[in-house]
DNA sequence: GCAAAAGTGTTCTTTATACACCCATGT
DNA sequence: ACATGGGTGTATAAAGAACACTTTTGC
């Protein structure tokens, strides 16, 4: 962190441009999707798709910036987002030198109320994207999956109350693996994490299901996966 | 990622200078140590000490920019590091913005040959520190024990043949936690990430032990300690 | 021969896995 | 009455934790 302290060189050193992108991920139909919006920077990109983000200003930190893009560019307020890696390769802009701070989230929320074209995407069949956006999703779903397995993330992709069948649909998406319904139950019971919400799933064709919701308010670690 | 065409602009934009930090952890005595550097910056910061690092170049990766600075300002080369966070409060240097890319990583070279006041300290009696380099401590400190949980990553805190006892010894001062000796050994060795080196200590004043070696070559994940 | 760390097995407890049937509701 | 997903227990296997003595070397 030293810098020379010569004002007069201080103009040079300020050469890059930041921002942030933030992955965002949902699942909708059973299938992880990540929110995709149209990029359209003539001539380097035109009827082509990446993550949301954008500038980050003078008085901002990143985690401002990311909250600002998420609600003006695709509609998508009030969710947890954590950094995920910054970006500094020197030729990832091909406007010039653009570093840009990753960020991930989770949503339930599937509305994208946003005039910008902004569409969910299943994340194993991505269409190309602009910029190193591929390679950013990329470690978003490895740092999602990875901590699915040791904390209670997973809360983020579930409505407020939810069944446990829900809690183990969450599961098998992002970890692309089945589990025992039995030893599932037995298993996030004991935890300790989860509460009954005291009421049943009204109007399906089967047996209602229970309710329960998170008992913990922000992400807590335990050892919930291990493979 | 999103940014505006015009040109005139762009200038406007670039208005934070980029730097990176390093946390470098060593054991030292079966103390866990991090190398800090005085930090000389009139009229803000004298006779104060920080973590090594320094501004990142046009031309530079943030990674290229660690590397760098680690070797000129702390005589330390061949190391492995990674990523650790982004800090980018707007006030977390005195004389501008500045964002800081941080990197932490591990060695067992303790010689700093350099020129700069440059010196290991127990992570646990840190002087006051310059910037927020005390933050950035705490955020490495936890990423290490983290990661001595499920990866190999312990590997850069030893020398490339090593006892049992060292290996459990870099362990228990990490995690800050005793292991029962037979236990610790047959669980070691189960994971397969070991090798005798066909050697034994030499000079020691009791039976000499075996020596090991890892068999992987880069940070791989296993399941090592759970709590 | 003594001090110092190395090396080594077994028992018990806890956790994980495998597995199948009846229940409550909507149509 | 039937189709649909909900809800439950037990037996076996695997992993983790607790625990003490003999061995090899330098001095």
């Amino acid at each position: 962190m030293k810098l020379t302290n010569k004002k007069q060189n201080r103009k040079n050193l300020k050469f890059a441009i930041l921002a942030t992108d933030v992955v965002i991920f949902s699942i909708r139909e059973n299938i992880l999707n990540v929110l995709l919006i149209e990029i359209n920077i003539p001539p380097y990109y035109k009827n082509i798709y990446g993550v949301p983000g954008g500038l980050i200003l003078p008085e901002e930190t990143a985690e401002d910036s990311v909250y600002g893009h998420m609600k003006n560019k695709a509609g998508i307020k009030n969710i947890d987002i954590e950094q995920l890696y910054t970006f500094s390769s020197v030729d990832r802009d091909p406007r010039g030198r653009v570093v840009s701070v990753a960020y991930f989230g989770l949503t339930t929320t599937v509305e994208t109320s946003s005039s910008a074209k902004v569409y969910w995407k299943d994340v194993k069949k991505l269409p190309k994207l602009a910029y190193d956006h591929k390679g950013i999703i990329k470690k978003a779903l490895e740092r999602l999956k990875a901590k699915v397995g040791y904390t209670t993330i997973i809360k983020g992709l579930l409505p407020k109350e939810f069944t446990l069948s829900d809690l183990q649909t969450a599961y098998e998406v992002v970890l692309n693996k089945k589990f025992d319904k039995r030893n599932f139950r037995k298993k996030m019971l004991s935890f300790g994490f989860l509460k009954t919400a005291g009421a049943k799933q009204t109007g399906v064709a089967n047996r209602p299901a229970d309710l329960y919701k998170f008992s913990v308010g922000s992400t807590q670690t335990f050892d919930i996966f291990r493979s």
